[in-house]
DNA sequence: TATATCCTCCGTCTAAAGACTGAGCATGCT
DNA sequence: AGCATGCTCAGTCTTTAGACGGAGGATATA
């Protein structure tokens, strides 16, 4: 296979992605095309490439735990708009529901940061010619993941942006803070709260937070 | 300052070891001597290299969780060995008990990984020429530890009142439900709330309730 | 083309939250 | 007796939160 595989790093941490865009640019195979720091930055990053018809990347090395947005929501996102693109879940520690999740989102491999840099561009290579590969220790809690809770469907309908405005209450940003962060006005914010209460069934901001902290979604 | 920096870096990721020296070395102050996986390899390697009379270095960036032996530990038993030596804490997650803990074991900073490379050069140079530098989130737990840890045992100053107001906040209940919760009135309920805010150095209902529920005190 | 969803923003309005000041009453400690 | 602290409540004020209705634009799908 002499195509060059196009990948992108998406880590919130300044060092993991030069540590990882170091390593893989020595690979003749790999060319790292394109970095972000967040769920929402990648997604704008691929709507920018898509835009100005430069080629898209064929794998994201995605983390899992990031401001703005998670990988698992980006990773829907990604999946859901861009099919064809493979993604690799790349995160510091195991847990098997995240694992599920991730793997139900649509990421094609789950891979721990514990892995020495060979293994990780075997994970890739793998990827890439659709085999898969997964951390003994990750595809043991997959299957017990599965076992456990087969049925797991928590989908419970938001969006995604709902889904931000969602997290950033759950750290006690007011709406103030939430519209500057987000870029919208304080008006939109209200009006995601409004329809967050209303999906998730409580009374207000507080009930907000208190549901994700229940939901383990954040420390 | 002409003297070059001589850094070891200890962190059990293979990528981030990767990331960080390949940064640090396109500083021409800092040259990376020494690597380790864990604490206990990094013990052995300061031991190795103070028998075969090699320099040691003059500052080490160390991970907080790692197999074997764990930051903490390590930077103990290192300050102790070679005192002259600074170590810098570098961790994906902030929590307070550990920042409190790895300033006690001799740390000079303590610094999250989501910082971007600059930063990290800063805060290298800065403990280097004894300044220590930490993030703005980093020293605020550090505070909030030391409060905490000195006023003590299982009193953080709240009274019984208004701890019992905390809970209900932390349960999701409005000003209305708590006054009649308790038999007093709302202004009495707003008193407590204000005064909450006050000693728990937060800013508004939902961040005392996430408070409580990072602390664990209720699920 | 029609349809639906999402995201955005507007104005208006009511209720709640919270800051600030002051005060009465009970308790316990010195 | 004097003093500090905790709990209670009040009034006034400003800010925030949230409900409600409406609407335009973008995008994707049928």
């Amino acid at each position: 296979m002499s195509t060059v595989m196009k990948v992108m790093i998406v880590d919130d941490h300044d060092m993991v992605r030069l540590g990882l865009s170091t390593y893989l640019s020595l690979e003749s195979e790999i060319e790292v095309i394109a970095e972000a720091s967040n769920g929402r930055e990648a997604l704008e990053v691929l709507k920018g490439l898509k835009e100005a018809n430069l080629p898209l990347p064929d794998l994201i090395l995605m983390d899992l735990m990031m401001p703005e947005m998670d990988g698992i929501a980006t990773t829907q996102e990604a999946i859901d708009r861009y099919p064809e693109m493979k993604i690799i879940i790349l995160t510091s520690f195991l847990e098997d529901d995240k694992v599920m999740e991730g793997i139900q989102a649509g990421a094609v491999s789950y891979v721990l940061k514990s892995v020495s840099s060979e293994e990780l561009v075997y994970a890739i290579k793998g990827a890439f010619r659709g085999m898969p590969v997964m951390n003994t220790e990750v595809s043991q809690a997959l299957s017990r993941g599965i076992r456990q809770k087969s049925a797991s469907k928590d989908d419970d309908g938001l969006t995604v942006r709902e889904r931000e405005v969602l997290m950033l209450i759950a750290e006690g940003k007011a709406n103030k803070d939430i519209a500057e962060e987000l870029y919208i006005s304080i008006k939109t914010v209200k009006t995601h709260v409004s329809n967050l209460l209303m999906k998730l069934e409580v009374e207000d901001r507080t009930q907000l937070a208190i549901y994700v902290h229940r939901k383990g979604w954040v420390s």
